[in-house]
DNA sequence: GACATATATATAAGCGCTTATGTAATGTGT
DNA sequence: ACACATTACATAAGCGCTTATATATATGTC
């Protein structure tokens, strides 16, 4: 019986970044893989606001702030008070989190070695792939598709007009899906 | 700026899951899609220990008590302690969870069809691209390719002996890898 | 300058999982 | 029959996110 979706989509995520956790502990790095757009987003701009931080690591704001503050506790970034707007943080990299950048890039290096190894094997990019079925899902949601096949089988188990109908319009739901997993289809 | 493989990943479950959730609350069930696992498990056999509905539905023993602990408080399962067996729990389907069936068998067809649409879309079906990364990582680990990457890195940017080198005996590292996330890739 | 409103960030709670560990009930060897 | 390990499950804590909401500063209006 096919897992679903999610599942196989969790197992892969945990296969990959199970390795790359693994290789900053094996480098004595402390640092969670996590951590790399936010550094990514430093290194194009800094200071960088929280704000900034989330675009660039397309994350949401809560997701920033969070990583952001075990960043400092860990002693890679620094924070101050923005000066010309005092609701924003000033965000740069600190004297250690500078420090560690040459052996952190050397670890992206390889990551994308890595990548690049399991694409090969593969009869796409992986990223592809997904960037495909996302790509996909913006030209037509899930939500959307669902309600499409809801009617196409209502349609067809009551020739006449049974319950199950639902109208959905079977337009382009508006105010569309967000939220969580993935164990069905 | 690539996202990264993990975030590509995320964003794929929430799109795909949250339209499947907004599905069953919208067809006035409360489901959560992490039941089906275990919906089918049960299906396939009742009663069912806690470990055998794990093991169908390929998570950790932890996360089926979990799970088949809020099911019970939706009033979807009833549990039994085991009569040969002190220490299991045989779970059935309760009543109101057996009277959901047909309706979540509906659900699901309109799931299946979504994924068949969706895959329609695609040069090629997108739970066939993950199992073959699936399998391909099994065949050999991202860590193991990142070593190798390791090695044929450090090898090429000295080519007398610089330190970086950090021998990984190169072979399938058997205590694999088991952890988190993908930001990085 | 007092006011409502908007914006930047922080905090709280939840999601579905995981690992690590605790607690019983069962089986084993002597 | 007793200590001992093994097994089945439960509990706790953590992960990296999310949404919802609170707090503090800024800004625009009168």
């Amino acid at each position: 019986m096919m897992p679903g979706l999610g599942t196989q989509l969790r197992h892969l995520i945990e296969l990959l970044d199970g390795a790359v956790e693994e290789a900053y502990a094996s480098a004595g790095l402390r640092y969670r893989p996590r951590y790399t757009p936010v550094m990514r987003a430093l290194i194009a701009c800094e200071p960088c606001t929280i704000g900034q931080i989330a675009e660039a690591a397309k994350i949401t704001q809560p997701a920033a702030t969070q990583t952001v503050a075990l960043m400092i506790k860990e002693g890679l970034l620094d924070s101050e008070p923005g000066l010309v707007d005092g609701r924003q943080r000033l965000i740069r990299l600190s004297p250690r989190g500078r420090a560690m950048l040459p052996r952190l890039r050397e670890c992206w290096k390889v990551t994308q070695m890595a990548g690049e190894s399991l694409d090969a094997s593969l009869p796409r990019p992986l990223a592809q792939s997904l960037g495909e079925a996302i790509a996909a899902l913006e030209v037509e949601s899930f939500g959307d598709r669902m309600a499409k096949a809801r009617s196409r089988l209502s349609v067809a188990e009551s020739p006449s007009g049974r319950s199950a109908a639902r109208k959905h319009t079977a337009g382009a739901s508006k105010g569309a899906a967000k939220k969580k997993r993935t164990n069905d289809a």
